[in-house]
DNA sequence: AATGAATGAGCCTTCATTCAT
DNA sequence: AATGAATGAAGGCTCATTCAT
């Protein structure tokens, strides 16, 4: 899970220590609801129960986030759109090679997301996306563009600094997204796809689809593999 | 979607012209209820609208199906459980190389689950598997098991012929599955994942994947790749 | 179970041999039903189970009967109102001392109603009687009334012959009823009001009512006993 | 009815003047239910209905009762089986002979369930204990395995105490209930046992049975009648 | 006369959301 | 700010009855 969070601090800033109870609450509700709605998707995640996860009533919830759409936005602003402009200027503060660089977002991507519980909200979209329209508009103006972004402006900055070749950006992105989408899918639904016993070892996966994706992008004269 | 159905393969032996509606029943209700769990999942596809589709009423579904689950087992075992056996035989009566066997199932299997409808079943129980135990095991036992088994045959031939390495098979099966899996949802989700105007070409991405798993699991002096 | 079938026999009137089995319909109906309202009740006796219990469709039985109410009071009419002509006869001949008939009358009720599965009937309509009126005013008027007249006329008889003192027929009636109602009742409730092993002597228990009824109503003179 | 509420009693501890409501409506909810059982019977009853007479809507009856059978259950606990503790202790501390026992007994019986509406649950269980077997077992257990544990001890007490002849108390324990539900039964359907102008005298009736009773298992010394 | 496919009103139960306190 | 009682629309399923064949 991101490290801070962007709903408390706001309210974090007008408390005081032994109000540290109120002024928690949506952050609670929204790990309740994150957790729920991982392990239950959307649709199956009832108002009460992420209420009772989080210690308060279900009348609560609703003072905080005015619907069940609401709720699973702010946590999906809470736990990842909000991070994107610390993450576009952490990469934007990149200094190494851009093959370097890539292999730092994704195992940066996985570490922050995939590996977490995150990777279910990303499973939860694909998934029910299509039941609720708003929320995929939503996730897609929110998450999945940025994050396309972000690639992108990786990928531009290799072409431009000669390190890659004048590629297809949108086809790159998507190399790199696909495996990414696979692995986390592959976390949340074990059962339907291998056998119990395996698992995948997801680093190592995300190495070699870098190296595989570097050997194809990487200029002659680049600092590649 | 499979050429021929069973269900309705039984019904037709007794039947005259004009109970053609009667027979077709079973057959237009599954295939509206095939629809609607693709394009809606399960709990969100109501029955009356199954009913709808198909043309007839409410409690004429249930005069076939005596619920929603039972319908939706009948769906399965009506496009993909009921075909095994069928498959199974095609493949016991391949003759070429088993490295091109390979690259033929996994052909063949986008070709008739992946590139249809069906692909939506599988994303189905990815998503709702959890929420619904009874289902999840019943496609488990009755789709993932006997497909998983058919593949480890492949690996088994290879094997024994000396065209493989002796390879860890359950493994190798994974390497198979997961591809797939992702090329599937990736045609349900394909807003999530990647940018709107991009289509992952499946034939290159199978053709690829072939390849790549024939490379690590062809012994040296095999006919792969 | 009577001897003889009213429906039956009229449709017997034009029959030949080799018709049996569609003249036997309303009957077998009428015995199906009969088994399955004492053994459910009316409202939880499905008309398909009458009409699949008697080897029939669904919608044969509704060719005969027209509504499950209408089925009920048939079968009603078939084994008990419609009896009431020849008892009321074979009692107008009875040639005995009135005490002797007042013994026979209950010892008959019991043989022809209460140890056959029509006792179920009364208990029936005891248990669901307010929750169909009609069926209640049906029973009411052609089960009861007469059932109570007939009774009527053995203490009017006695009275009249002097065996009995003037009693208050009414009540007298009562006496006989409550008993045997009672006694049918236990047979179709032994599991709520005894111990499952117990089992009611009925004839002794009838016995011994119609003793005690006796030794209240007969004049002093009377041949009781 | 007996005079105390088991969850009204709890509830009330807790309660404010505004919340006469709140506290108000599990009582109220069973209040209207046992109406309508009585009334209807069990299948018969709707759900909303007993809402509505309770002045909510259908979603509140379930936010008390999780179903209807549970209410069911909720009524008897409340009404019937609840009280056997008390009950239990009234007649331990019972000072007089145990002929007069078990005349008290049975005034007692009819005072607080035959003559109240609650004879309408004794009626209830005996018309539709078959179709909900699992209603059955647990009347079968709360309430009548109870009530026929304490006719045992009174006439255990009385064979204890040489008041009676050693007798088959299984079989005595019945000779008392069974008149008993007779009564209850009559009360529910007289329009079926007896002429409509006709009411039963119950306590003449219990007086009745109870000396019958008395007279067959006194000892002869003993001081019954 | 017989069939059995089809209907649709009716009932139990769930759950997001509201609102008086 | 917090509560939790209350609501009511929605959905799965049943079954008496109808009707085309």
């Amino acid at each position: 899970m991101p490290s801070s969070s962007f709903l408390a601090d706001k309210v974090r800033a007008v408390s005081a220590k032994r109000e540290r109870r109120k002024e928690a609450r949506p952050g609670e509700l929204l790990d309740a609801a994150l957790d729920l709605f991982v392990e239950k998707g959307f649709a199956a995640t009832r108002s009460e129960e992420v209420a009772a996860r989080a210690g308060v009533s279900k009348g609560t919830l609703f003072l905080y986030f005015p619907s069940k759409e609401e709720l699973f936005k702010a946590v999906v602003r809470e736990n990842m759109s909000g991070h994107f402009p610390d993450w576009n200027k952490e990469f934007e503060a990149f200094e190494g090679s851009t093959p370097d660089m890539l292999r730092h977002v994704m195992r940066t991507w996985w570490e922050r997301i995939g590996a977490t519980r995150l990777s279910g909200i990303t499973k939860l979209m694909m998934s029910e996306g299509s039941n609720f329209p708003e929320l995929a508009a939503f996730y897609q103006a929110e998450v999945v563009m940025p994050g396309h972004e972000l690639l992108r402006r990786v990928f531009r900055r290799g072409v431009e600094r000669g390190e890659f070749k004048p590629i297809d950006i949108d086809m790159a992105v998507y190399t790199i997204v696909a495996p990414m989408i696979f692995l986390m899918l592959s976390k949340h639904s074990s059962n339907i796809c291998m056998a119990p016993s395996i698992e995948l070892d997801a680093d190592k996966y995300i190495a070699l689809q870098a190296e595989t994706l570097l050997n194809g992008v990487c200029s002659p004269t680049g600092s590649g593999a």
